[in-house]
RNA sequence: GGCGCUAUCGUCUAGGGGUUAGGACGUGAGAUUCUCAAUCUUAAAACACGGGUUCGAUUCCCGUUAGCGCUACCA
């Protein structure tokens, strides 16, 4: 197809949640579009009463608008249902056009109606699959005479509507994979409406693309075996051939296709977690598809737009690496700006009681922030952020010495030795402990004690956050006496607290 | 069973008739640190197999094997 404007579409069925092979597709699809200056529109594909349901659209429009995708056309979240001059957008909607187009397929003789039963049918699948021969259909409707479908249609039999195929095999171009050939006989008469009237999706889908003026077919890979019943149809109504691209699939560890067993695989789980949209456009763009160069691994939306082509999309399955998408996600959080991850991580500590739900003092916000610098790079994912920070607010010896790796180190006679020091000389400083007069204060307890490097600071970290190991003590210490002075819903403990009732819970010997 | 697609380090990939086959994640080691994380340095790690074509093949062709997809009046 010779146009100067590409047109590409996403058609996803609202059966379920978006999942990252979907949003990959999509992200391929809107990223050719922005490369080239062309329209990417959203299909609804809901024939499939059964299992199509809206409120899946709105979610399905919500995650690929996180994702950071636009659309030129398609169906809307908000106030008008869709845009663009090529609607209806959903194709239960569309459902008289695609009546329209099955009546002039059958006027010129390139389609007909097919009375067998589905009995008929399923008998003869089972006979090739016995004879080891491919599933055919065995065209019994295709040349029965108009008196007899006359007869057929008097009686009110319920007839399917199938397509003609010829003898020649079908050909088409693909991006991804190059020149693809299937057997005209590996096709069969595909039905294009069934017996019930509703059509079939390898028609709708065709009809929709032809009179959308899809240009680029981009989507997965198991639709490569239907590709040849579309062509057949574009061939039917006389239509210019669109270019494909299928897209290979995403696997998981296991090699099988990536599924809800091998972890969070939706678009919204992965938002829930505190994954960035940027992390996740990034990963999913690496995966499958290679830069110029190959030594390039972090792109931007706008990066990727640039850069992005058909050409080297790979077409060999990949296997999904939830490792490397932590990794972009760390780069990606580290590079976020402050006040954007504080009101992302603010709903996690919201929800443990630790924080007011919504940012209500500047005091607590740049405590949160400050909060935030500490931890965030000790974590993957947004979600892990309360449990490494959890020691500020629910500050409990009783556990803590409990522990054993804990009980190991205060054992020993200079750990005793060391808090004993440690507390003498915390509980003298004024009200809010710096940094400074905490270390000082350590110096003091180096020499009296005789205890350094991990002897020394080992039994006043248990004493202060609980565990033997966390951030550095410039920046924890500051950051405990501040939120102490915070009205936070769950009250932090000051220093001077924690190795007050440290020292309480900790049994004689 | 039939048809189709695919095959470079464990994983994602770059490359391409002659290369020390490059990068990244992960892994190991070291540095740093009270510790963990982060960070920096560094190491190990791949052309599935068999035939051709060719002076030469990991690269091109054909098979084999394996994985996946389709094989529906599902999408």
């Amino acid at each position: 197809m010779n146009q100067s404007k590409p047109r590409v579409r996403f058609a996803p069925s609202p059966t379920g949640q978006l999942h990252v092979g979907n949003a990959r597709t999509a992200l391929y699809n809107w990223l050719f579009a922005r490369r080239f200056g062309g329209d990417f529109l959203i299909r609804i594909e809901d024939t499939d009463i059964e299992r199509s349901e809206a409120r899946y659209e709105t979610q399905l429009l919500e995650d690929l608008r996180w994702l950071g995708l636009d659309w030129d056309e398609g169906p809307q979240v908000g106030a008008s249902k869709e845009i663009g001059p090529n609607g209806p957008y959903r194709q239960s909607e569309r459902l008289e056009i695609y009546r329209e187009h099955i009546e002039r397929l059958l006027a010129s003789g390139a389609a007909y109606r097919c009375f067998c039963t589905a009995e008929q049918l399923d008998a003869e699948r089972e006979q090739a699959i016995a004879a080891h021969q491919p599933q055919v259909y065995s065209g019994r409707c295709r040349s029965i005479s108009s008196d007899e479908i006359e007869f057929h249609l008097t009686k009110h039999e319920p007839f399917a509507v199938r397509l003609k195929i010829g003898a020649e095999p079908i050909r088409f171009h693909d991006m991804v994979r190059g020149a693809v050939e299937f057997a005209a006989e590996a096709v069969s008469d595909p039905i294009l409406v069934r017996s019930s009237g509703m059509p079939v999706y390898n028609y709708v889908v065709t009809i929709d693309d032809a009179l959308m003026r899809i240009t680029h077919v981009i989507r997965g890979d198991d639709h490569l075996s239907n590709t040849p019943k579309q062509v057949a149809i574009y061939q039917a109504f006389g239509w210019p051939l669109p270019e494909f691209a299928h897209l290979s699939t995403i696997l998981g560890p296991d090699k099988t296709r990536l599924s809800k067993r091998h972890g969070a695989t939706s678009i919204a789980s992965f938002r829930e977690m505190g994954i960035l949209p940027e992390a996740l456009t990034n990963y999913l763009a690496l995966l499958g598809w290679g830069a110029e160069g190959g030594t390039r691994e972090t792109f931007t939306m706008a990066e990727l737009a640039a850069e992005f082509t058909l050409e080297r999309v790979t077409p060999s399955p990949a296997i999904f690496d939830f490792n490397k998408l932590y990794w972009l996600n760390r780069h990606y959080l580290k590079a976020a700006e402050p006040k954007r991850v504080a009101a992302l991580a603010r709903p996690y500590f919201a929800a443990r009681g630790w924080l007011p739900e919504a940012s209500s003092s500047d005091s607590i916000d740049g405590w949160f922030e400050q909060l935030l610098a500490l931890f965030l790079p000790a974590v993957d994912q947004l979600d892990q952020l309360p449990e490494k920070a959890r020691f500020l607010f629910a500050f409990d010896p009783v556990t803590a010495i409990a522990d054993n790796e804990n009980a190991a180190v205060l054992t020993n006679d200079s750990a005793r030795k060391v808090l004993g020091e440690f507390a003498a000389r915390i509980a003298m400083l004024p009200a809010p402990v710096t940094a400074e007069a905490f270390k000082a204060a350590m110096t003091e307890v180096k020499t009296a004690s005789g205890a350094k490097g991990k002897d020394l600071f080992h039994p006043v970290r248990i004493a202060l956050t609980g565990a033997h190991s966390g951030p550095e003590f410039d920046k924890v210490i500051p950051l405990i006496e501040a939120g102490s002075q915070l009205p936070l819903p769950t009250p932090v403990a000051s220093v001077q607290q924690r190795v007050e009732r440290f020292l309480a819970a900790l049994p004689s010997r």
